[in-house]
DNA sequence: AACCTATTTTGAACATGTTCAAAACATGAG
DNA sequence: CTCATGTTTTGAACATGTTCAAAATAGGTT
């Protein structure tokens, strides 16, 4: 029973090393086998398929990730800052994988994907990211209208933000940043003002939505 | 020369007749050299691979759902309707290809394929499609603040709205039409409301984010 | 120890996208 | 017509993800 854990562990290894090293494409179940001195069929004994272990590489990336970007968050400033000290770290720590990130969050947009952020394989991950930014709303989403569906619309934002900054080609993402600085105020602003009775029929609309998308399809 | 159109063109149909058959993961490259009686390699003389064949029948079926969708178009209500009813013939017409439409839509999305919605290759048929989006909005957005940067945040709501139908898995794809009517009027009053002086320090961060986008990048 | 069963490992085989050198073909010049 | 040159076509070969039946191994039972 040991040699098998010891035996999964090598080719989990091999395979984050080799990604690492050569991105998602360029490694080869042959090399990840090779490297993990084992033999090309018993790669698949231990996991279904390739995606499989780019997917346990997504949750090690995206736990790594959560955890940074969580540090940079305990000084109570308003929602906006907390946002974009959030979204900043968030993005460097992704900045650190280079181009693999890239191509794993690429990868991870594809419906069929398990690491697709809508996918059930990925619920877990999912609703921790999404509690995080309940907890970052802090006391500013406590009494708004949408209540608890906040949290849900901040990861949205969140997610259009990763889809910008993969698509994003200028020098050191500057535009991603710059787009994530201005987001966090206008999000910022956006919170406050819906606030005001004259939204309160856009509001309507908008929890509306969130019904209709909510409602059971068995 | 005659011969090589109507070998290319035998391919272009083999291919597109299959894609409809079995989907593009159920089409081999194989299946569609033979069914045009041809060589395999015979069909890489043409086609720099199967995407490049995707890509031709992703292009002629987007010309059809924009052409369909436009046909619904020229009562000359609110902004709000004629949003509504041009999405609500989009996605009918996207219906019409059932599986099919979600599998090239899906693979759309992926950064390095040539359909992606920000690549290079689509940029003639995206510039078309946000084109529409400004005729679309017809004199609502002529004296509006954002002025000519409103078409293209209606193409973003689309967008939006198409990745939201591709994971929608609700019968008929309920969720998604109850999406579309709720966006449309949704977006209907955001477009009044952002008029109000109340709103100018929102527009102007707004119009921040769309410089940084704009801003080339050598 | 001998044996049995379940687990683990292997390597060959398959399907498919892609490449390529050689063969077949077409076309115009002499 | 014959040849030379450029175009088109072919089929074999390759790389890679994946499957699978058989072999090897481990662990417990008698």
């Amino acid at each position: 029973m040991r040699k098998a854990d010891r035996t999964r562990a090598a080719i989990q290894q091999a395979a984050f090393t080799l990604f690492a090293q050569r991105g998602l494409h360029g490694t080869t179940m042959r090399q990840i086998a090779k490297t993990a001195g084992v033999s090309l069929g018993n790669a698949y004994y231990y996991f279904p398929g390739k995606e499989a272990l780019v997917f346990e590489f997504y949750e090690l990336m995206h736990q790594q990730l959560l955890k940074a970007s969580l540090d940079s968050v305990n000084a109570n400033q308003t929602l906006a800052t907390r946002l974009e000290s959030f979204l900043i770290q968030y993005f460097m720590s992704i900045e650190a994988f280079h181009t693999l990130a890239r191509e794993v969050l690429a990868g991870a947009i594809h419906p069929s994907s398990p690491m697709s952020p809508f996918s059930q394989a990925s619920r877990d991950l999912r609703q921790r990211t999404i509690d995080l930014f309940h907890e970052l709303g802090g006391t500013d989403i406590k009494s708004h209208p949408l209540q608890s569906r906040l949290p849900l619309l901040l990861w949205l934002m969140h997610l259009a933000l990763t889809l910008y900054w993969i698509y994003d080609l200028s020098p050191e993402k500057a535009k991603t940043h710059q787009l994530v600085k201005l987001s966090c105020r206008l999000s910022g602003q956006l919170i406050k003002i819906t606030r005001l009775p004259l939204m309160s029929s856009m509001i309507k609309q908008i929890r509306a939505m969130f019904l209709a998308h909510e409602k059971e399809t068995l």
